[in-house]
DNA sequence: ATGACGGTGTGGCACCGA
């Protein structure tokens, strides 16, 4: 089975570009971010005519986040509990899939703008909220994914320019530090468990030919748990789509499961 | 590099993203 995240900057602009890769890609989920619109816009009758569940949280204008499933979606949270938020950034969700139960995580993790400012405070503390949550969510659900848009670079490898962007956002320490404390709770970047092409990100500035030049992040991840590992199969970032007209700015990741 | 580009909501631009 397949798993994907596509943070898709505007559901409402992009639908078409979704469904089409959809009817391309035979995934069983799809985890979507940065939806921009409310709940009661959100293009329900259109992914189920695609053959998709939808668990959504939406939000006006910015953030918002859904998990589109094969199959039915079930003891759906909406944020992190415990942690009180007014932006739509986590839902997840289990799913009784091929590979077994499953729960899924997914995350439009904060930007945070600039190290010395209130947002990367704000992310700073969500990245802690995500943690203290995910703890106890993985005693309960051992086969657990988490995936999204984290804004975060996990090492230099991720980034077009590690030395000229040291310590800028995407590339503290701060940052890594957190990423390495969820990997810490036992999950594993399925994207590194395997080689990868030199150079493989997945997302590109819009401005200056980014993604022409291959100037990008890879900011968008799949984390697998323990119980998990052993079934991934691969795990790849899809470029097709970013040469579209009228992109997202972000290019899918696909995790298989076997 | 102050900005670029693209999205939203507003209102003739400002704000935000990464």
């Amino acid at each position: 089975m397949k798993l994907a995240t596509w943070n898709v900057n505007s559901l409402s602009v992009r639908l078409p570009q979704v469904l089409d890769w959809l009817a391309a890609n035979a995934v069983d989920v799809l985890c979507l971010q940065e939806l921009k619109l409310s709940e009661d816009k959100f293009p329900l009758k259109e992914l189920a005519a695609a053959g998709y569940h939808s668990a959504v949280f939406g939000q006006k204008t910015y953030n918002g986040v859904a998990i589109l499933s094969r199959t039915p979606t079930h003891d759906i949270v909406k944020n992190i509990p415990g942690f009180s938020d007014e932006q739509s950034r986590v839902i997840a969700t289990t799913l009784d899939t091929p590979a077994g139960r499953l729960r899924v995580v997914n995350g439009y993790f904060v930007n945070g703008q600039a190290p010395d400012s209130e947002k990367f405070a704000y992310k700073m503390k969500w990245l802690d909220g995500l943690r203290n949550w995910l703890q106890g969510e993985l005693r309960v659900h051992p086969n657990l994914v988490l995936l999204g848009d984290f804004n975060i670079t996990a090492d230099d490898r991720d980034s077009y320019d590690p030395e000229g962007l040291r310590e800028t956002i995407h590339h503290t320490t701060e940052e890594r530090r957190h990423f390495q404390a969820l990997i810490d709770l036992g999950l594993t970047d399925s994207f590194r468990m395997f080689e990868q092409p030199e150079k493989s990100y997945s997302w590109w500035d819009y401005r200056e030919f980014a993604f022409r030049r291959n100037r990008g992040l890879r900011i968008d991840h799949i984390l697998v748990s323990q119980a998990l590992k052993p079934l991934v199969r691969s795990c790849m970032i899809d470029k097709l789509p970013r040469k579209n007209e009228r992109p997202s700015d972000h290019a899918p990741v696909v995790l298989e499961l076997g």
